[in-house]
DNA sequence: AACTATTTATAAGA
DNA sequence: TTCTTATAAATAGTT
């Protein structure tokens, strides 16, 4: 319909298909609408054009869910049912992972171990005796590193005390010099060089745990 | 487009709508198939007919579950939703509990305990070392019970040896009756009851662990 | 289901 | 994209 007949083949000339997917892709929508309004009918019309861009049409009377369930019904086709199998599929697998893992949790504490037989009591015994081995080890070593650290914050107090005392001498001897040189315009003969420079990061990186 | 101009509001009279739904249906898929060919596009289209008849079309470069999934990343819109959706949450929700339960089965195995504080660490010792009384105590359990078992077996076995020795010389003794009485029928003068009726039961039953 | 007068859709051109 | 218009196609009413 138009100055002249086409073939029903694909518009090679991209301008002339783009033009005629915008009027055909209307006039699809229009007559989808009135068979809808003309015939009680319900339709539900989705077209993507070649660049990707949708344009879609349902019957007001029923959403395009209902329509898609109906579809489902009638046809037998499923449409997303399996995914949803999928999906129900995946929780099966990991509940049963999460059963196994809370037995093996149960049986590490004890529980639930009246159907074990000797042998794999004798396996749980070894999995725990092996998992306190562990945890005593590292608790000996947080121990002791705190035990290390507490040292050191104790011989770096010792420190910092020495370091003040020297200081305080250091500013005493200084204000007895500059009374009697009558030095008044504030400059120290020597400054008092820090003995350890990251002492304050050393001191906060211990107070930390 | 006919022979009249007709307004597009519901066909009143039930017959014409049903041919005119019939024409236009096939007008409108014929439609579809054609702007599908013309111009790449990609359609699908569902119509029920008021007496529920459906009628579908999808081009045959995508499936209708594909143009669905596409129409909702484009859309938006949730097509599958309520169960999709809470399947999907129900995943999330079991995949975390698996994770914790994962976590605290290595901590009582001695495993990703690098980051435990003391406190921590002893909560996990004092868990692993309640799991191992219990498991030592079921495993005495166990032993004590098979000990039982042995003795009680020994002790039937003994009891055994009695009755068949018993019944051996019953039947000894019975035979020679027979031979000086002539008794050739077969036809013992007594039978020899059982002396423990559910034996083979409970030996059965021993065997098992 | 066929026919056909008429309306409608649209291809090509601007 | 939009408008125009000649023509093809769809279809309403009829047989």
């Amino acid at each position: 319909m138009g100055r002249g007949k086409i073939e029903i083949k694909r518009i090679e000339n991209a301008n002339n298909r783009v033009v005629t997917f915008s009027k055909r892709r209307n006039g699809l929508v229009k007559k989808a609408k009135e068979i809808t309004v003309l015939c009680d009918a319900k339709v539900a019309l989705i077209i993507f054009a070649s660049n990707g861009k949708m344009t879609d049409y349902c019957c007001p009377s029923m959403d395009l869910g209902a329509m898609l369930d109906q579809y489902q019904k009638l046809s037998g086709k499923k449409l997303w049912d399996a995914k949803h199998e999928n999906l129900s599929i995946e929780i099966d697998r990991i509940k049963k992972e999460n059963d196994s893992l809370q037995l093996e949790l149960r049986h590490l504490k004890g529980e639930d171990i009246q159907s074990l037989n000797l042998k794999n009591l004798m396996a749980v015994e070894h999995a725990i005796e092996h998992g306190l081995d562990k945890v005593r080890d590292r608790q000996e070593e947080v121990v002791m590193s705190k035990r290390r650290n507490e040292k050191m914050m104790a011989e770096e107090h010792r420190q910092l005390i020495f370091q003040l005392q020297q200081q305080e001498m250091a500013i005493a001897s200084n204000a007895r010099g500059m009374m009697m040189r009558g030095d008044h315009d504030g400059q120290f003969g020597y400054r008092v060089q820090p003995i350890q420079p990251n002492l304050q990061e050393k001191i906060m990186s211990l107070v930390i745990d």
